[in-house]
DNA sequence: TAATAGTTGACAGATTTAGTAAGGCATGTT
DNA sequence: AACATGCCTTACTAAATCTGTCAACTATTA
């Protein structure tokens, strides 16, 4: 039941590009090096992130990512979603799948998906915005 | 974020064994053919059940395993917590590990710790009792 | 036009998971 | 006592997944 490494790398990323944006675009690079993840890896994620449009490209010298829309308004759910595909417990219930077994037409198939909807609403329930403002009490306090 | 079959098959079979045992002891041949369940692999997950105190052994011709206490004081939760050892979303939960990056004390530690919580939250409102009863009351309607 | 920075696909190594195999042990039956 | 049943335990392997790297390309701006 581990979350990948993609999920917390990309939300650790937005955070810190929600941190540090003050309007203008911020690279990859600059990312990279504060958070210590690799920069080709970060590419892939962010790359995805841009066709779940939660962030937008600029391109060029100067370029970098911005937030597609204000951070109140992007979940850490839709972030999870997008970079760690089906964000199911179990295969059956992705798309296209059959049912696991045929004894009494599987009880436990309600658990796991009431279970998936309880990991959605949760990580649905936290705003960027709120572990954003968060981030910045912590570094300003202690 | 799945979860492993050991989970899956290993609630599917304490449904089984709930289901199906009158008293006496049932084996696992039973539940491996009713389940389609390998029987080798099912040995290791009851190998572990047992250790956590979930299911008690019968040896000997005629053996096989009972519940160690009644099925509504068995929670799915656990059963997936005795077969999938560490429940937690990240490594950085599990026990003696360092804090995975260092910006702003690592804001989104928290956001997996409640949902680790959450997470056993749901499994352990339902007990194997409810599990069975469903599983009764699905055969029988439609 | 040169430098910056994003875009994209392919790929390899490490790790985890799922499942198999095999031998041993305890118990009850004949 | 011998045998059959069925649990107990460890070891191993094949497959899948995950993590991270490489490399070549395209768009933009100074
Ligand atoms: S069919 Fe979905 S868990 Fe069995
Ligand atoms: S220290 Fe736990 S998620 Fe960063």
């Amino acid at each position: 039941m581990r979350l990948s490494t993609k999920a917390q790398y990309a939300v650790r990323a937005m955070v810190d590009l929600s941190l540090n944006s003050a309007g203008r675009p911020v690279s990859l690079k600059e990312i990279s090096r504060r958070e210590e993840i690799p920069l080709n890896y970060l590419e892939q994620l962010f790359y995805r992130l841009k066709k779940g449009n939660i962030v937008e490209s600029v391109r060029g010298p100067g370029g970098g990512y911005i937030l597609a829309r204000g951070s109140s308004h992007i979940l850490v759910g839709d972030i999870v979603a997008t970079v760690e595909e089906p964000l199911n417990p179990v295969a059956c219930l992705d798309e296209g799948s059959e049912v696991c077994s045929r004894i009494s037409r599987c009880v436990t198939h309600d658990v796991w998906k009431g279970l998936g909807e309880r990991i959605r609403g949760f990580l649905d329930s936290i705003t960027l915005e709120d572990l954003t403002r968060e981030a910045r009490g912590v570094s300003s306090e202690e």
